[in-house]
DNA sequence: TTGTCAATTGTCAGAGGCTGTCATTACTCT
DNA sequence: AGAGTAATGACAGCCTCTGACAATTGACAA
């Protein structure tokens, strides 16, 4: 089925997904032009805009496969779970995973500091979060799905989503801007928000955590 | 205080963002040059460049504005609320006051079209969750100071902040989506997701609302 | 009022992102 | 091997955005 056509298109993409992202850890974003992307795997810029609609998502493509990833582990989990625990226990599940999906493309330490420079460069984070906003629609329909509500009209599906996510994000976030950027730590980090999430709705946060 | 230099300032400023929420409203944000909007204002495109540095940003101003507006909102109230009160709370004070700001620079009603168009355009959705996330950790630091913690180490006002305003955004995308665009189903919609909160986290979703 | 200074603007040139078109090259399949 | 299709390269061109410099306009003091 892999034809040799099939083969080389894949080849060249992730080509350009390593030579990019290279570019951009080293020299930044903004300051990598497209014409300097595609010298460096060969091809002529009009081929590069034939794999990634825009320089945006050449960056981001890695991010967005790791989202998918995660979205579909929460849709094979058994549909009796209460929701947020659901998605709580994906997020453990799947972390190891991840890590040997995004190594067939690229390296994993590429990967973490370009994580870091998404962060950082306002275009990036831009696209980054709207690429989120598109994946937590598609959670909600499923969070409806197995709970047999309707979303339209129930607003928990939704808001539990928002809620999840915005704190994903948020520790995310927090852990780009460690210096040991490593799945390890993204991982601690990640866990400890989310387990804060009951306690800082609270009214009272008379004793600190 | 104000010479008719600065007053010819705020005016273009101003005519320059009606007149680009026109076009955008009526034949979109993309397929609008920034050319248009300089000639409908009858100004160079260099000159529109020096009130706004991008595109987005005269699209996104009034929305910026608003944000800004509940932000400081937040601020001005007294410290011993607690957190979740206080943001939800301010939500429901400011709302009127936002209108009547609103109306100083362009129509209300070409202003909710204008929120409209930014939930359906890519680009423009990406700036605006971009500079929400700016807002958000404004906000962070406003919380955690009221409740005298270290937003560094104690992870609930991020917790808090992150959760509380993507149901906020959830709430805005869902109203933008209806075809009656009113501050006042914009203030119900809003309430009610808010409210809905704390339910949908807990693990028992047994009756429905 | 007038002259000087500083802020605002227009004009021009150019880089970079992105798209359409068309000829050429490279695989696929019979 | 040869027809058919997909991928690529080479232009040309539009639009966003920036730098530089000259022209204009408001501010303010003499």
């Amino acid at each position: 089925m892999t034809g040799l056509r099939e083969r080389k298109k894949q080849r060249t993409r992730d080509a350009l997904i390593v030579a990019a992202h290279e570019l951009f850890v080293t020299q930044g974003y903004e300051s990598t032009t497209v014409d300097q992307i595609a010298e460096a795997v060969d091809v002529s810029q009009r081929t590069f805009f034939r794999y990634f609609s825009n320089k945006e998502e050449v960056a981001l493509f890695v991010q967005d496969m790791v989202e998918r990833f995660y979205y579909e582990a929460v849709c094979a989990r058994p549909a009796d779970e209460p929701p947020l625990e659901c998605l709580r226990r994906t997020l453990n599940d799947v972390w190891d995973d991840v890590g040997v999906a995004v190594e067939e493309i690229t390296p994993l330490d590429l990967h973490l500091k370009m994580c870091q420079v998404i962060e950082v460069t306002p275009p990036l984070l831009a696209a980054h979060l709207r690429h989120s906003l598109l994946m937590e629609e598609k959670l909600v329909q499923e969070i409806a799905r197995r709970t047999g509500v309707d979303a339209e009209v129930d607003p928990r599906p939704r808001v539990l989503v928002a809620a999840f996510t915005g704190v994903m994000r948020t520790a995310a976030r927090q852990w780009s801007m460690r210096n040991d950027a490593s799945l390890e730590t993204a991982r601690e980090v990640t866990r400890d928000y989310i387990a804060q999430l009951g306690p800082a709705l609270t009214a009272d946060w008379g004793r600190a955590r």
